[in-house]
RNA sequence: GGAGGCUUCGCCUAGUCUGGUCUAUGGCGCCGCACUGCUAAUGCGGUUUGGGUUAACCGCCCAUCCCGGGUUCAAAUCCCGGAGCCUCCGCCA
C-alpha cells in the first residue's frame, strides 16, 4: 500500500500513476474521502471513549444516590461509545479496502504503456546465425524428446495441459542450474532459503497478488491455503510484522521454491513445451534495505540477472518494463528476456521488481534506526528478482547450445554440476 | 486424531485466582547525558506499536496485554469461539 500521507499531501502524482498503470483515477477520490471519513469517526469515538473513561474513574469512589446517578450516565455513553465504535470500524474498513486496490506508484523513468511499450536498456551477447552455420535449429521440445529430458505427453495424461515430466538429463539438468545459481547467490552473500509453498491469505495479499493477479492464483478451498507463483510471497511474509534493526540491513534471500500459475487468459499461447507450464521450480532472489537504497539495490539485481545469463551463454536484451505491464506492487520492474533461436524473438527469463515500501506497508515489516539521537520506526523497501526460473532457462539452453545432430553443449558453469559433462547427447529411440 | 500446558510493550519476565490509580513490574538490550587519559565499569534519564490533533515540534487524546465475539458503568484479568507454540499419546514420509 502506498502512504496515506503522500495521497492527502500530493493526490495527483497519484492519480498521475494511476493513468500510467491503465488503472481507474477516481479511486484516488474515493480513498480521500473514505480517508476523511475515516479520521472524523475514529475522533468520534476517541472523544465519547475518553469520556467514558474520566466517568468510569469516579464510579467506585462515589456512593449513594451519586453512583446511582453515575451509573446511570454511564449506562447512557456506553451505548453511544458502542455504536461510534462500530461506525468507526466500518470506515477503517472501507477506507482499508480502497487503499488495497491501490496500485504502487510509478516510478518516473518507467515508459509509459501497455506491454509492446517496454525501453531497451541494452542488449548482451548476439543471437547466434544458425543460418550462417548452415543447419535448421530444433525448437526446446524436439530437442528435449531426442534427449530424452522432456515428456509433455505423459505430463498431459497425468496433470493435464502445461503439465510436463523432466525425465533423465533433464532431471539432472534443472538440478545442475538449481544448484549452480544456489552457488552464484551464495557466494554474492545472498541466504539461501527453502520456503513453503502454501501460504495464508494475508501473506498472498500482502505481497500483492491477490488483486489484479488474483485470476491467476490456485486457492485451496477447503484450507484457505494459496499455492505461491514465486517464493518472492514465502520471503516478503518471512519477516512480516518485525522490526528490523538498520544494522542488519541489507537482508538478502535466494529462496528455492515450487511455482504455481494458473495462466488464466493466455490460451493458447504458447502451448508448445515448457515455455509457459502451471507448475515450475525458481531461484528467487529477494531484499530488504532501506528504501534510499533501494533503486541501488534494483540495479544489484539486475546485475546479478546478466551475471547469471551470460555464464550460460544466453544472448539477451534488458528492458525497462512499461506501466500498463508492471505489477501491483512494482514501482519499477527491469525484465532480462533471452533470445529463443526457433521463436526469433526475445522472451523474458527473469524479472526484477522494486517495490520499495510497498510491500513492507502491506506486511508490516519495518526498520528502526537511530535518527538524531532518536529511534524512529519506518517502513523499509523490498525488491525481488529471478535468478532462475527453470524450465524457460531450459528452453533457451537447449535451443542455443544445439548442435546439428540434436545434441547440445552443456555451458561451462554447468559442467560441475553434471558430473562434468560437457555435451548432453540424444537418447536412442 | 486425543490429552495437557503456554501466548504480556525488541528479548526474558511480574501481574490473571480476587475486574477499577495496570497510566502494565523488573532484568537484558538499545539511545542520550554525566563521570573517566581511552575502553570498561558506574550513575541519572529515556525506550511498545498504531491512529488522531499540529505547517512541524512539544504536548495531549484514543487504541493496543495472540486474534474475534460476549458479560459489565468498567476487562491484561471473567465467559465463549479461534489461531500459534510446546509436551505426551496415536498415525505417518
Amino acid at each position: 500500500m502506498i502512504d496515506l500521507r503522500l495521497l492527502r499531501e500530493d493526490p495527483d502524482r497519484v492519480r498521475a500513476s494511476q493513468r500510467a498503470r491503465g488503472e481507474d483515477v477516481g479511486l484516488v477520490d474515493a480513498l480521500l474521502s473514505a480517508d476523511e471519513r475515516r479520521r472524523s469517526s475514529s475522533s468520534r469515538f476517541d472523544q465519547l471513549r475518553a469520556e467514558q473513561r474520566a466517568l468510569g474513574k469516579r464510579v467506585p469512589k462515589a456512593s449513594g444516590e451519586e453512583k446511582a446517578e453515575l451509573l446511570r450516565q454511564a449506562a447512557e455513553l456506553s451505548a453511544a461509545v458502542k455504536s461510534a465504535d462500530a461506525e468507526q470500524d466500518q470506515a477503517a474498513e472501507e477506507a482499508q479496502s480502497l487503499l488495497l486496490r491501490l496500485g504502487n506508484v510509478v516510478h518516473p523513468d518507467v515508459p509509459v504503456g501497455g506491454e509492446e511499450d517496454f525501453t531497451v536498456l541494452e542488449t548482451v551477447g548476439t543471437p547466434r546465425d544458425f543460418a550462417a552455420e548452415g543447419f535448421e535449429p530444433k525448437d526446446h521440445l524436439e530437442l528435449g524428446q531426442g534427449l530424452g529430458a522432456i515428456d509433455v505427453e505423459r505430463g498431459a495424461k497425468v496433470s493435464g495441459s502445461r503439465f510436463y515430466y523432466l525425465t533423465g538429463v533433464g532431471a539432472l539438468l534443472e538440478l545442475a542450474l538449481v544448484n549452480a545459481a544456489i552457488a552464484q547467490a551464495t557466494a554474492a552473500g545472498l541466504t539461501p532459503m527453502l520456503t513453503p509453498a502454501l501460504v495464508k491469505p494475508r501473506a498472498m495479499e500482502g505481497t500483492g497478488f491477490l488483486g489484479q493477479a488474483a485470476e491467476n492464483v490456485y486457492h485451496l478451498e477447503k484450507d484457505d491455503f494459496y499455492l505461491v507463483g514465486t517464493s518472492e510471497v514465502p520471503l516478503a511474509a518471512y519477516h512480516m510484522d518485525e522490526i528490523i534493526d538498520a544494522g542488519q540491513l541489507p537482508l538478502r534471500y535466494a529462496g528455492f521454491s515450487p511455482c504455481f500459475r494458473r495462466e488464466a487468459g493466455t490460451y493458447g499461447k504458447d502451448t508448445r513445451g515448457i515455455f509457459r507450464v502451471h507448475q515450475f521450480d525458481k531461484v528467487e532472489m529477494f531484499s530488504y534495505v532501506a528504501p534510499e537504497e533501494a533503486e541501488a539495490e534494483h540495479t544489484r539485481l539486475l546485475e546479478w540477472e546478466k551475471q547469471w545469463l551470460s555464464g550460460l551463454g544466453l544472448a539477451y536484451q534488458v528492458i525497462d518494463v512499461a506501466t500498463g505491464d508492471l505489477g501491483a506492487s512494482a514501482s519499477r520492474k527491469f525484465d532480462c528476456e533471452a533470445w529463443i533461436p526457433t521463436q526469433g524473438k526475445y522472451r523474458e527469463l527473469t524479472s526484477a521488481s522494486n517495490c520499495n515500501e510497498f510491500q513492507a506497508r502491506r506486511l508490516s515489516v519495518r526498520m528502526r534506526e537511530n535518527k538524531d539521537g532518536k529511534q524512529v520506526t519506518r517502513p523499509l523497501a523490498t525488491l525481488n528478482g529471478t535468478l532462475c526460473a527453470v524450465p524457460r532457462t531450459i528452453v533457451a539452453l537447449l535451443e542455443t547450445h544445439q548442435r546439428p545432430d540434436g545434441s547440445v553443449t552443456v555451458p561451462e558453469v554447468l559442467r560441475p554440476y553434471l558430473g562434468g559433462r560437457d555435451v548432453l547427447e540424444p537418447v536412442a529411440k
